[in-house]
DNA sequence: TATAGAACAGACAGGTCTGTCTATTTGTCA
DNA sequence: TGACAAATAGACAGACCTGTCTGTTCTATA
């Protein structure tokens, strides 16, 4: 059941994410989406308003394949939280979402382009990653290992490099540098749990 | 000896870092600068050429600024890896150019405006961060690590995730959390470097 | 089939953008 | 002082942008 003002926000989603925000017009968001000017105005205040929609639908769409990627890689949490470096790599060679080549982590390009910390899309970019945060420390508690909030803040901090990275460079195999350290931190966390500390 | 033309090329890359490419108007560097429109159009063809003139003044500056950074840190090689991430954390803090305040890598930034890795800009960005890991490895060699390509690598994508994370997160802290995990390649890299592999 | 709400095409206003042009003023050096 | 190069202000064209408006056509439901 998809209705005109889904196929206006996929539209601009796919949009904004290969060309960014301020590059993207309107018109061209219409012109492939088939949809009329009018009705983009009935469904959405501006153009401000229809980059939100498109950032909050990124925002679900993302975590939850990511979350699904890492649970159905292994029933172990240790391995669920190596297995996000897996699904990463193959976000960053093109395989993850169809049609929608790599072209980086849409949340950091918003930041860039709305670098004021304040601006709605910004704090919607701040929230995504900060939700992701709260998923790996779930699972590192799962996983019983020491300092979840410490070790689930270094491996979001892996992921964000490894995007960077695969992104300006070029290089998806940045998911496997990333993995690398990944594993010592995981390992590091796993003899801390079971000594004093 | 300050030029005209050098000028244009401050305001312009002070602009651009902090509201973006796309958004900054070539009108609003010519008010800043004092700089006639006929005088930036004689020096370069286009904006365009404005933005990859900007950039590469931000590479050099930039690059100059961190690698003094960790020199006069320390003598050893391999604390000043490591005084690579506090020179980050003064960086994220708004302390390291003088008025003006952290918005994120000017290069990631560049690559999420121009997101096509043939645009020139995007180049430019991604030669720089090949350049910053050429200097840590050589800094590696230094230190007599093992594998130092490799963990110079490492360091790299310790450093992007930070500034990705203090710049989406609002998180000047990341430096810190980046440290951790560089301590521990170094460290390893250093028993390697005396065992057999 | 009748009706009402939704979406349609397309013109339009008003603003902003890049880049060009002209004519004038400034600054430097002999 | 005189001459030449550089920079200036400001108007302008043409394109593009967001957002509004009008009048028509589609579609679902009663």
């Amino acid at each position: 059941m998809k209705s005109r003002r889904d196929d206006l926000v996929e539209t601009a989603l796919k949009l904004f994410y290969l060309h960014g925000f301020n590059a993207t017009g309107i018109d061209r968001i219409l012109a492939e989406s088939g949809v009329a000017k009018m009705t983009l105005y009935k469904h959405f205040r501006s153009k401000d308003e229809l980059i939100l929609a498109a950032l909050q639908l990124r925002d679900e769409r993302f975590r939850n394949w990511l979350m699904t990627e890492m649970e159905k890689a292994s029933a172990d949490p240790k391995e669920r939280l190596l297995a996000m470096f897996d699904a990463l790599e193959t976000w960053f060679q093109g395989k993850a979402f169809k049609d929608l080549r790599f072209s980086g982590c849409a949340f950091i390009n918003a930041a860039s382009e709305f670098g004021d910390h304040d601006h709605p899309a910004h704090r919607i970019a701040s929230e995504h990653k900060r939700r992701i945060v709260d998923y790996l420390e779930k699972t590192c508690r799962e996983a019983g290992l020491s300092q979840p909030e410490r070790v689930a803040e270094h491996l979001a901090l892996l992921k964000e490099g490894a995007i960077a990275t695969a992104h300006v460079r070029n290089m998806p195999e940045a998911a496997l540098l990333a993995q690398d350290m990944a594993r010592a931190v995981v390992d590091a966390a796993r003899q801390g749990a079971s000594e004093a500390t």
